[in-house]
DNA sequence: TATTTTACATTCAATTGTGTATGGAAACGG
DNA sequence: CCGTTTCCATACACAATTGAATGTAAAATA
């Protein structure tokens, strides 16, 4: 086969990961050969192992076109809005999330397969993957959290490590069902108000001054 | 091969089945062989193929020897404990559950795999017996809290369809943090002050006489 | 006790996927 | 403009599983 110009090369690679999603999303991460994905990309093995060491390679690199840290969003939103609590920037954060995962259909994809389309294979451990990026989203929280107790943010008898636990396990809860069948219902609809619900049952009501 | 009497057979059977779990879970569903099955319950494939179909009637068989429905915690608490509102049953049917997972290992292993071990295969989806579970998990806690909100029971502004997600999505959440890694902490000791915080935020403090 | 099942082990054929080696034509660099 | 490298297709050797066929001895059955 004759070559490609760089650029030439460089969307094949990019329609490869493409290629892959696709049959990974519907077939299962195990249940897909690399010959099915490259027949879908319009290729032969040749191009996937001349692009990718293996299967799992191949995995990875399609994880990195979507990573997005939820500490990222948090930053986004205390560097547009300027004057606001660190309970409220987690609120904002959290919205501006699911806002992203219902608008960015890769995202989504991608997710979809690292949680319920994939097990061990290669040198690949997926839910370490998973591991990673709930550990990252909860200390970030977890951070934000304890200076709102400091600011006297919380309701009392409500400890930051609770607060924690209860944002990051609803947040994660509300992802796993979604995520189990977008088409079921709008992340962005269910989690605003449930967001706002319980951040709001959180947040120490102004009118009671109460001391700590 | 002689033959063994019934007892004997069925015994084989628990044996491949627990053979089957312990393999699913170090090497995930996709990657163990029921050669390896076979071979790590001290048997051969033919003791497999005789007891099941193939690999996903071995699988369909393990689920179903760990099935336990949230109603049925409702209504032991309820059986149990006669004169309890349907918000407090909620909570304390939550308690039991996160008891029961903590210390039946043969229902947290093969949740585990349900959710992390395992991808399409032959005629499993493991996407959609997950998706059974919290349905039904979800219709009964819907259920309940209709009943709390007609008993008054709920915050001012807390409907019964939010209070419902808002449940679902923490234990949902709650559970995958811990089945991910079980040793990393304690789903009993995580989970009662969590669940505790949450449903007294959802409860309606009786000594407000608000009208709703 | 004679016959039929049962509960496996063993063997075989066929498929499938992987990694690698090789080839070729065009793009790239000097 | 010529050698070199790149990008990919093709071909091959190899291993791993699977389902089914067959064998067999003991338990059930009547």
């Amino acid at each position: 086969m004759a070559r490609k110009t760089k650029a030439e090369a460089a969307a094949t690679r990019e329609a490869l990961l493409d290629a892959a999603e696709d049959m990974f999303m519907e077939h299962g991460v195990a249940r897909t050969s690399l010959e099915q994905i490259a027949r879908h990309a319009g290729m032969t093995r040749g191009a996937v192992y001349w692009h990718f060491k293996n299967k799992g390679d191949m995995f990875r690199a399609m994880l990195e076109r979507v990573h997005m840290p939820f500490q990222d969003l948090v930053d986004e939103i205390e560097a547009l809005e300027h004057d606001v609590s660190s309970l409220e920037a987690i609120r904002l954060a959290c919205l501006q999330g699911l806002e992203r995962f219902e608008q960015n259909p890769r995202s989504r994809r991608v997710h979809a397969i690292l949680i319920h389309r994939c097990e061990f294979f290669s040198d690949i451990d997926p839910i370490a993957m998973q591991q990673e990026i709930v550990d990252e989203c909860r200390e970030s929280l977890y951070q934000h959290l304890l200076i709102s107790k400091e600011q006297h943010m919380l309701v009392q008898g409500l400890s930051p490590e609770v607060a924690t636990d209860l944002l990051q396990a609803t947040l994660a809860g509300l992802f796993h069902d979604w995520i189990r069948d977008p088409s079921r219902f709008s992340i962005y609809e269910r989690g605003v108000p449930l967001v706002n619900q319980l951040i709001s049952m959180m947040r120490r009501s102004p009118d009671t001054s109460e001391t700590n």
